[in-house]
DNA sequence: ATGTCAAATAATATCGATATTTTTGGAGAG
DNA sequence: CTCTCCAAAAATATCGATATTATTTGACAT
């Protein structure tokens, strides 16, 4: 056994750490679309070497948050209305499918984590905005996380980033709407834990298209 | 002007080629599943600098044929009936719509590249495979290609190539079951011609469930 | 034999410096 | 005044070397 360190928490790695802090950035709007991020920039806000920048860079083109030009460097991804509309489509898709698959394989153990999940996003709202953002995702995707399909899963995750980034551009913050969110939220806790598919994927794209459509309209401004 | 190098042709970056060459030799099995991708031998191999090496590894991560270990480097991601399986299942859901939002939005220019692309494919059959195999790719792209949406057909491609990538494994190289492939091919476009969207993808979805069913009873011996 | 620990080895991750390429800025021609 | 072209500046891409971290090896005690 190792302490390995003085300094408390710094088990990851630097490209890593890019990654996650680059992640944020660019998902709240600190990095606004269509920046360009130059190298030495993100050297000195980092506190980092060229190389895990570029290396969390390229990682990040994996969740379409980046975009790499042949020998021009990268850029923060552009945003649009069209660009919006496809991710909210593309998530009612994949997520009625999961959630679906999800609930075709229920069991006592998934129910659990789910009320849990369902906990402590409500628990989170009124304290800290960021762990509320955090228990919220959590709880996405573990309504969709027991389909047993991780590729499934993967995309649904990155459509759940790329949303919330808009919501972030369109709020310039975390708060929401205000309305019945967690009225909803509890509505489709109920039909997933009575195991009725079609009720629970309905409630669930409402959620969505509800959200999505105050943001398309906010867009038109 | 500069006359840049003797050797002609060389107009990439050294990423873009380490990127290339490691994607095709996954694609093809010269690289097989789960297999460690140690820096050094690659930095051999494809006689480069370790960091277009590193660079590319983390763009393969976008498209799901490398895995990245925290801090133990990357290998080539494993397969799997089930990774199979999943990867089938949302082709046809996702070709399905994407087909779909494609033939809502026909128009001649369309139309005319896709006869193109028809016409080069079966060309390019008895000639080389590998053209065929490009020429292929250009064909089913085509066909979903009208449709606007990026990221679907960016989802598209992805599944496309991680399907194909189960052809040369299962196959030990890109020959086909030799089927009424052609005629297969041939149905789609028609009825893709014809604007009959239901039929189109009816036809689209069998022949991914054909050649898909083929490869799973291969795994089972 | 077998399991444990530490040194030796190997591989990854990172840095600093350099080569290459793109972009910028401005002088001169039409 | 506008356009073209070339030099200067900036930024990217790449290399070689080093620091970190994981893995293996083998001695030692049980």
């Amino acid at each position: 056994m190792n302490v390995m360190q003085s300094s408390p928490g710094k088990e990851t790695s630097a490209t890593r750490e890019c990654y996650q802090t680059l992640r944020k950035m660019i998902l709240t709007g600190a990095l606004p679309p269509g920046k360009k991020l130059k190298i030495e920039e993100l050297r000195n806000l980092l506190q980092s070497g060229a190389s895990p920048v570029r290396e969390a860079l390229s990682l990040l083109t994996s969740d379409m948050l980046v975009e790499r030009l042949d020998q021009r460097g990268f850029r923060a991804a552009p945003v649009s209305k069209a660009n919006f509309e496809e991710i909210l489509m593309l998530r009612c898709d994949l997520e009625d499918k999961a959630l679906r698959a999800s609930l075709a394989r229920v069991d006592a153990d998934w129910e659990d984590r789910l009320v849990l999940s369902h906990h402590h996003m409500t628990r989170a709202q009124r304290s800290d905005p960021d762990a509320f953002e955090a228990a919220h995702k959590t709880f996405h995707m573990t309504l969709i996380g027991n389909a047993n399909l991780p590729m499934l899963e993967r995309y649904c995750g990155q459509l759940y980033d790329l949303n919330i980034r808009y919501r972030y551009l369109a709020a310039d913050g975390p708060r929401y709407g205000e309305r019945s969110i967690a009225a909803e939220h509890e509505g489709i806790m109920t039909a997933a834990l009575a195991h009725d598919a079609a009720m629970a994927s309905k409630l669930l794209i409402e959620h969505y298209r509800r959200t999505g459509e105050y943001f398309i309209a906010q867009m038109d401004v």
